[in-house]
DNA sequence: CATAGGATCGCCT
DNA sequence: GGCGATCCTATGT
C-alpha cells in the first residue's frame, strides 16, 4: 500500500541519505485536474551553504532561493536557461538549505497525460530522462515553488510516496555531478546517484 | 537600468 | 558532438 512521505523523511540533515533513499520512491503531482506520478531513478544532493554548485552557496538567499531555507518537505523549483522547470526536494532544518534535485524517473501512473505534456506517442527512455523533462511530464511549474509536499492533497500539488520498490544499496551508482563546472573542486563530489531504469520496468511496476 | 550566464533539451550534421 | 533556444535571476552601476 502507498504511504506518503511524512516530515521525518525530509527534515533529516543528511542530505546525502536522502538523495540515495528517495531513488525508488514517487513522485506525484496533480495537476490541470490529473494525477500523474514517476518512480524516481536519478537524484543529486546540494549540500547548504558549503556547497559551491548550489544556488545556497555562502547561504545566498534571494526570492528565488528562499524555499530552501524552508523546513525540509518543501519543493524548491526554479526555471533553468529560460525553458525548463526543474524541481527540488527540500531537505534539512528550517534555515539549513540542502536540496536534492530530481534529475530521472520512469512512468507509474497517469502514462497518456505525460506523453501528451512532452509532445510524444509513446513511452520511451527519452521520456523523463533529464530534469527538465522529468518536471514537464508531471506538470510541475515554478509555481509549485515553496508548496508543501507533505500537506494533504490539494487540487494544485505535489507529494512522494513510497510504493514499496526496494532500492539495494549495492544497486545504487554514485558519480560527480551534471553541469556543475563552475564550482570548482565542489563540481567532482559524489553526490549524484542513480539506479538503472531496467530496476522498473514495466514487468515489475504491473499490478501495483 | 543593463548585462551576463545558467543544476538543459532536442535537433542538426 | 555541436549548437541555438529563451527568459529569469542575480549582480553591478
Amino acid at each position: 500500500m502507498a504511504r506518503r512521505l511524512g516530515p521525518g523523511f525530509y527534515e533529516r540533515n543528511d542530505v546525502l541519505a536522502v538523495a540515495r533513499d528517495l531513488l525508488g520512491k514517487v513522485l506525484c503531482s496533480s495537476v490541470d485536474g490529473r494525477v500523474t506520478k514517476a518512480v524516481l531513478i536519478e537524484t543529486e544532493a546540494y549540500a547548504g551553504p558549503a556547497d559551491r554548485a548550489s544556488h545556497a552557496w555562502r547561504g545566498r538567499r534571494t526570492r528565488r532561493t528562499e524555499p530552501m531555507f524552508a523546513a525540509g518537505g518543501h519543493a524548491y523549483v526554479y526555471l533553468c536557461y529560460g525553458i525548463h522547470h526543474l524541481f527540488n526536494v527540500v531537505t534539512g532544518a528550517r534555515d539549513v538549505p540542502h536540496a536534492v534535485l530530481v534529475r530521472a524517473g520512469v512512468p507509474f501512473a497517469g502514462l497518456e497525460t505525460m506523453l501528451e505534456r512532452r509532445g510524444r506517442p509513446r513511452a520511451d527512455r527519452t521520456l523523463m530522462a533529464g530534469p527538465g523533462t522529468l518536471a514537464r511530464a508531471l506538470g510541475i511549474h515554478t509555481r509549485h515553488s515553496g508548496q508543501s509536499l507533505t500537506r494533504p492533497a490539494t487540487v494544485d500539488g505535489l507529494w512522494i510516496e513510497d510504493q514499496g520498490f526496494e532500492v539495494a544499496p549495492d544497486a545504487i551508482v554514485c558519480g560527480p555531478r551534471i553541469g556543475v563546472d563552475y564550482a570548482g573542486e565542489d563540481a567532482r563530489l559524489p553526490y549524484r546517484f542513480c539506479v538503472p531504469a531496467a530496476h522498473f520496468d514495466a514487468s515489475e511496476l504491473n499490478g501495483r
